[in-house]
This record gives structure tokens, C-alpha cells and sequence, in this order.
DNA sequence: GCGGATTTGTTCAAATTACGAACAATATCG
DNA sequence: CGATATTGTTCGTAATTTGAACAAATCCGC
């Protein structure tokens, strides 16, 4: 039951049904096809005059594609429809602290090429580099016109409205604008996202059919630093003034660590990469400090983690530590939230069966009831390029979503 | 931007504009009243001709009604419209754990008539009770024709959408539906809703249309418990079961003391009526033992309460106390949801001048911006008894709400 | 092999509603 | 008192949902 915002509604008009139907029908189509006129019928307890309607207006503008007919036991074979996705593109950046990945991907998230290079500090002169590199790369697949935009994902806090970067410690970056500038060099229009909203945007956008993405869910990213994503009711959270979703600095102990934000025992200073690695090291989270002896040593979270699954006691140790506290900060995220699924990302899942049970361990010890306690994890490994694909995500997204009305 | 659920959504239809129009108009009669017809069609952009058809819908069906014409510098003058809520009527109902209130009150949340009684352990027995209450005080005043329903909020986990208590430990409740059978015995439709849900809801739906009630907020209520009802995007977060919002259960400190829900540290545990009852008897919380000494001195909230407000001493302490724990509470409440606002409900607000400067100290010490941490924190004292009228809110919510398409 | 039955997909007329223009009613101003 | 302006109502048109009828394509039983 949702409110209607007096100040700031948008009505329904002549077309307002149509296009709630037509984008149903899209949506039915992305996630069961392949769908005949005639099931989509069914489903949406319409006419068939009308779902031939629909589908001759989304076959006209590119959305779907005419397939194979399928098997009837009788009667006409029906002709089934798909989602257009594989010539549909987006062009799709992660902008992390020291490298910045390209990739160009359909609109389903699949790869088709992908780039790196290191991260200009300067976000102007990054952006003429990036827009050079994503002509190039439009250039050397004859993609520009199949391309819908370009998706850009930040770790920090970002106006998805204006595009404005707000806040993105980890780049130095404060109040900048690179929307704007990477629109003009491009032609192409532009998303910018925080980073562990975009992963979520990937899970909601471009999951695959095969297990319906649930409507509230969190997606927690585990990195240089631990943010979250929130999905409530169908929709991201984002907050009054888009800062929402930093479950990373709750606080686990108020006499712990010092964390980078200021504050005392936050999730972040007892589980980021960071604190796993001043952990394994043998002494407190200390970020400076701990920068310090990594660049001397040149340990790294991977060299961690194949320590720990090498059987190494200290990794496994840093590790299991680090699980039971990310099980802490899950505990709270459940009971705060009560979400119906977490999806976690970041290199420590690749030790997956080894954290697992210390992060459910720590849940089942806070979590409020017995089934909120078992809500379910759901692993990501960096592999699968979530901040990529929540990228291209961004890019999709207007052309599946509701249509925004009352 | 929401996703559509392809397994759970509802179609458009030829009616879906016009009853979405129809709500648009409806709420902004209700926020902006008094409005004339012109009005409406410049604020939704359309014709006054369709504003003549949708208004005279809602005449009819009593949503509003004409009143005064007003004033215009030229040219006829206006036919001004209302909301009618003095005579659409709702049944509130707060069960708490020693006494039940009743009230009678208009769609607007004025009330008319209050009952109150102690609250019979046994639903089956308690809904007996109610009933003939009700149908006395609908007697009493002529009403029954003009109710449009009963809301009962109960302070606990609720499934709104069956109408299913599922878990309220300070009444003994578990799994517990008393819906179909106050229903049967009211002839009346019968909401339940979970208690700091149904404050938040009262927010949402009885605010006054002076201030905007924001769409992203957050009520806390301080009582036997602490709990909060959560706002994202305009609609209130449930979560998967039903357990969403128990921000009373995040630990401010995982060694302090031990809280009902079997964990230790929470904000509860530090921030109820119970731990301030504690501190200012000077000693940890355990609730049996704080319990057994209330019950031997007679002391209450209340008390505490009048004797800071006086000055003494330990009483002081004690709220102050009880004010920066909330504070922490309120840190984590804001970096991970963001909220535009956050109200506080509870006996505590009776000292805000004191304990809002505590709160707000604590809250800067953790809020991870500078403009989160001036997050607005408006007090609602328990004399505008915000459970019942959240009551009432759940049975108009409906009229008002947005239709929910797509 | 053909008629009957069934299913899918298309076409078309009717009903409903958004939309906008014209008109009616009511007011003020010079 | 006529001109002008504003509000509210009426009415015709255009767009779209709705449902029936028809067309196309298939399988089955005789």
C-alpha cells in the first residue's frame, strides 16, 4: 500500500494502461521465455487481440524477437517469443581504487569484450581517457549503434538522480560530476551508481530466470571496504540524501577498531579485506599502519585466501574471524530488514564452504526467530564481475522497470 | 524505479487511469483542502472537464464533499472541496500488555470516544470482550452505519496481509488470528498491525497537511520494548516474514546486558522503560529482578520522569543515559536507511528538551555525513496516542492508497 | 484422405475513458 | 452595461480495452 506523494506525482493518462500492460508483457517475456501470444494470454487473463497488440508494438521497437514454434499436442503451434537481448548493448565501467575495468556486454550481462587500465586519480582527465578507450572499443566491434549507454559504478555515495558523485573516499573524489563530460564525449546517455547498489541492480535486473530474484533482499559487497545494496518492495533504497545502505559502519563494538569513517568497532573495521589481512598480520586494524607492512610484504586478501584453503592455520584463522563478524553484521542486517535472501560478493567467498558456517553460526546466535535465522546466502565470486554487470544492469533497467505513475 | 514480479502482478485495465487519477485527486483534496476543481486541473495538468467527471465520482461515493466558495480577483468564484472524515468512522484498537484501549474516531484520527480495560491473557476470551465493547460504544453513539472498519495493533510480529499474529511475547500471543473472529462478532472488516508499524503508518496516512509527511522515514517507539516502523519510497518495510523493522534488537555493545530476546547489548536492553527503570534503581538490567523491584517500590516511567523533570538527580542520569544510548541506536537507524526523518514515540519524549541534545550527541559522534546526522528527530508524545491512531490509519490506508498495478 | 475438433493468432466492432473545445454561469472592471 | 476573466459543465473525438468472430494451422478418428 503505497502512499501518493501530493507534491510530486505523476498521473495516469490515455496510455498510462497500455504501457503498464506492454511492460508486463516484456517482463513476461525476459523471465519465462520462451512464451507464446498465447500463454501470455493466460498469464495476464487478457485477450488474445490484445497480448497480439502488445507484442506487435515491442516486436516493432526491438525488445523482443520471433523464435521457434513449439510442440502442441493440437491445434496451430504456437510461434514462441524471446527477449532481445544478445544485439542489445551497454557499454559498462567499474571504477575502483587502482584500476578501472571496461566492459561492453549485452543487455543480458554477458561479456563481449572486456578492458582495464590503471585509475587516473583526476576524474576529468579520467574521463577522457575512458571515453577514448570506449570509442575504441564500440569502434573495433562495430557496436556504436547497438549500444543503449553507459553504465558507470563508483565505490561511494552517489545522486543517482543527477548523476553526481557525492562522496567516493577511496578515489578522493568529493562533489564531482562526470556525467555530463562522458555524455559528450560518448553521445551516449549515462548512469552513474554506488557501488553495492549496482551489484544489487545486477541481481534484480539481470538475474537469470531460472530462480526468481526475490522483491526484498540485501546484497552485501566484502572488499577495501564492506558496503550493502537494499531492495526493498521491488524498488532500491536509497535514502533522503543517498547515503543509505552503509551496513558497513554499524558498529559490532564501540571499543574496537577505529574505523576509516571516524567511529569505533564498525562492521567494516573487523571484516573489510583490510581487516582480514591486519588480522592475519597479528595486529589491529589499523588502515595506515596495515597499508604499510602490506606494501612491504606484498601480501595480498588472495594470497590470504589460498593460504586458507591451503590449510595455513593463521589465514584460516584471519578468515573464520573475519566470517564470524560479517555473520554479526548479517544478523543485524536480518533483523533490521528481515530480507529474503543475502547475496554476498567479494573475494573471501571464494572459501565459501569454510565461511559459511561461521557466518550462520553468528546469525543463528542474534537472528530474532528460527526462520529469519535460516534466511538464505547466496555467494558471489568476483568472477562473475558483479559491479560490471550492475553496471550494464543500470543501463537495462529503465526498459524492463513499472512505469512510474501516482 | 520498481521491478515488476512476473509471477505476482496486476494488469492494467480500461479503468486503471481513472481510478489512479481518481486517487491522485482524492489525496490531494485531503492534503490541500481546501481546493476548488480549477485548482486540481492545474496541479495534474489536465482538463477541467475530466476533473468535473472524477470529482463528481467522488462526491458521490463520499469521499469529499463541497463546502465554501472562495474569493477570486475576478471571474466566478470557486466551489471549494473537502475531505470527509468526520463522519467516515474507524475503530481503534490498542492491545498492550496490561490494559486494551479502544477509540472511536473519524478518518481523520480526531476521536471521539475512548474505552480502555485490562487486557484479558486468552485471545479467544479478549476478542469476546472487545466485541461487546464495540457494539455498545457503536450503539452509544449511533455509529454503525458510518464505521468503516477495526484496526488492532498488538505489540509484535503481525502478517497484515492474513491478518495473523505471529508472535507477540508480551501478550503470549504465537500464531494467533483473531481477525476472523472479531470480524464474525463485528460485522465490521477487521487490520492488524504490528505497533510501531502502525505508528509509522499514522505518519504516513493521518499527518497533517501542514508539514509533508516525508516517504522515507522511520518511527521509533520507546515503551516495554523498543521497535521501530520503517518507510522506504513510500510504503512500509515488512521484510519476507513479517520481522522487518527490529531495530530494538541491534547490539549497541555485544557484552552489555542481556536482553529478552536472548542476546546481549541491545538497544532494548539499554533503551526501554525497563533499562531506564533499572539504571535509576541502580542496577543492571535483568528484567525479572527490575520487575520484581517495581512491583515492591511502585515506581514507574512515569515517576522517573516527574522526578527529572524536577531535578533530581539520579533521574537525570538515568534519562540521559537512556537518550545517548538511543542516540547510538539512531546512528545505525540513519547509516543504514538514511531517513528524511525520524519520529520518537514513547513516555520519554515528555523530557525532549533534555534527552534530545544526548540523542543528537551521539548521533554526530556516528552519522557518517554531516547532513545525515542533522536528520530531523520530531518527538510524539503518548497523549496523542499514536498506537490508536495508527489503528485508525490502517482502516482509512486503503481509500487513500495508491492503486497497486504493475 | 477428409471432416471434426482443438489451439493459436488476427481482425473487427463495441464500450469506456482521456482529451480538448465550446458553452454556461458567475464574477469584476472600466 | 458591455467587455473580460475565471470556474464549472457539456459534448464530440480519439485512443484503447474488451470480447466475439474469423482465419490459419494442426491432430485425430473414421
Amino acid at each position: 500500500m503505497r502512499k501518493i506523494n501530493t507534491r510530486n506525482f505523476v498521473r495516469a493518462t490515455r496510455g498510462t494502461a497500455r504501457e503498464i500492460n506492454r511492460r508486463i508483457v516484456l517482463n513476461l517475456v525476459k523471465e519465462h521465455q520462451p512464451i507464446s501470444r498465447a500463454d501470455l494470454a493466460r498469464r495476464m487473463r487478457i485477450g488474445r487481440g490484445m497480448v497480439t497488440s502488445l507484442v506487435a508494438e515491442l516486436l516493432a521497437d526491438g525488445s523482443i524477437y520471433e523464435g521457434s514454434t513449439a510442440h502442441a499436442p493440437r491445434g496451430r503451434k504456437p510461434m514462441m517469443l524471446f527477449v532481445r537481448t544478445h544485439d542489445r548493448l551497454a557499454v559498462a565501467v567499474d571504477v575502483r581504487f587502482s584500476r578501472t575495468y571496461l566492459m561492453l556486454s549485452d543487455f543480458s550481462g554477458r561479456p563481449i569484450a572486456l578492458d582495464e587500465f590503471e585509475t587516473i586519480p583526476d576524474p576529468i582527465a579520467l574521463v577522457a581517457g575512458l571515453a577514448r578507450r570506449i570509442q575504441r572499443l564500440l569502434k573495433a566491434r562495430d557496436a556504436k549503434s547497438k549500444v543503449n549507454g553507459v553504465g558507470l559504478v563508483v565505490p561511494g555515495m552517489v545522486d543517482a538522480t543527477s548523476g553526481r558523485i557525492l562522496n567516493a573516499p577511496q578515489l578522493g573524489w568529493r562533489d564531482v560530476d562526470v556525467r555530463a563530460a562522458l555524455e559528450k564525449a560518448t553521445n551516449l546517455p549515462v548512469h552513474i551508481e554506488n557501488a553495492p547498489i549496482a551489484c544489487a541492480l545486477a541481481q534484480m535486473w539481470l538475474g537469470d530466470g531460472d530462480t526468481e530474484t526475490p522483491r526484498d533482499f540485501v546484497y552485501l559487497t566484502v572488499g577495501d571496504g564492506v558496503g550493502t545494496g537494499v531492495v526493498v518492495n521491488g524498488e532500491v533504497v536509497r535514502g533522503h540524501d543517498n547515503t543509505a545502505g552503509e551496513f558497513g559502519h554499524v558498529p559490532l563494538n564501540p571499543n574496537g577498531p577505529q574505523c576509516l569513517c571516524g567511529a569505533r568497532g564498525c562492521l567494516e573495521a573487523y571484516a573489510s579485506n583490510l581487516a582480514t589481512l591486519s588480522r592475519y598480520l597479528g595486529q589491529e586494524f589499523s588502515p595506515t599502519e596495515t597499508r604499510r607492512l602490506l606494501q612491504e610484504s606484498g601480501i595480498t586478501i588472495l594470497d590470504v585466501i589460498a593460504r586458507a584453503r591451503d590449510g595455513e592455520r593463521r589465514a584460516i584463522d584471519a578468515v573464520e574471524e573475519t566470517a564470524g563478524r560479517l555473520g554479526e553484521g548479517l544478523a543485524i542486517v536480518i533483523n533490521a530488514l528481515n530480507p529474503s535472501r543475502i547475496y554476498v560478493g567479494g573475494e573471501i567467498t571464494e572459501l565459501w564452504e569454510q565461511i559459511e558456517p561461521a557466518m550462520r553460526r553468528k546469525i543463528r546466535e542474534r537472528a530474532l526467530t528460527v526462520k529469519a535465522a535460516e534466511t538464505p546466502l547466496v555467494p558471489e565470486p568476483a568472477s562473475s564481475y558483479p559491479r560490471l554487470r550492475g553496471a550494464t544492469a543500470i543501463v537495462a533497467a529503465p526498459v524492463y522497470a513499472a512505469p512510474q505513475v501516482a
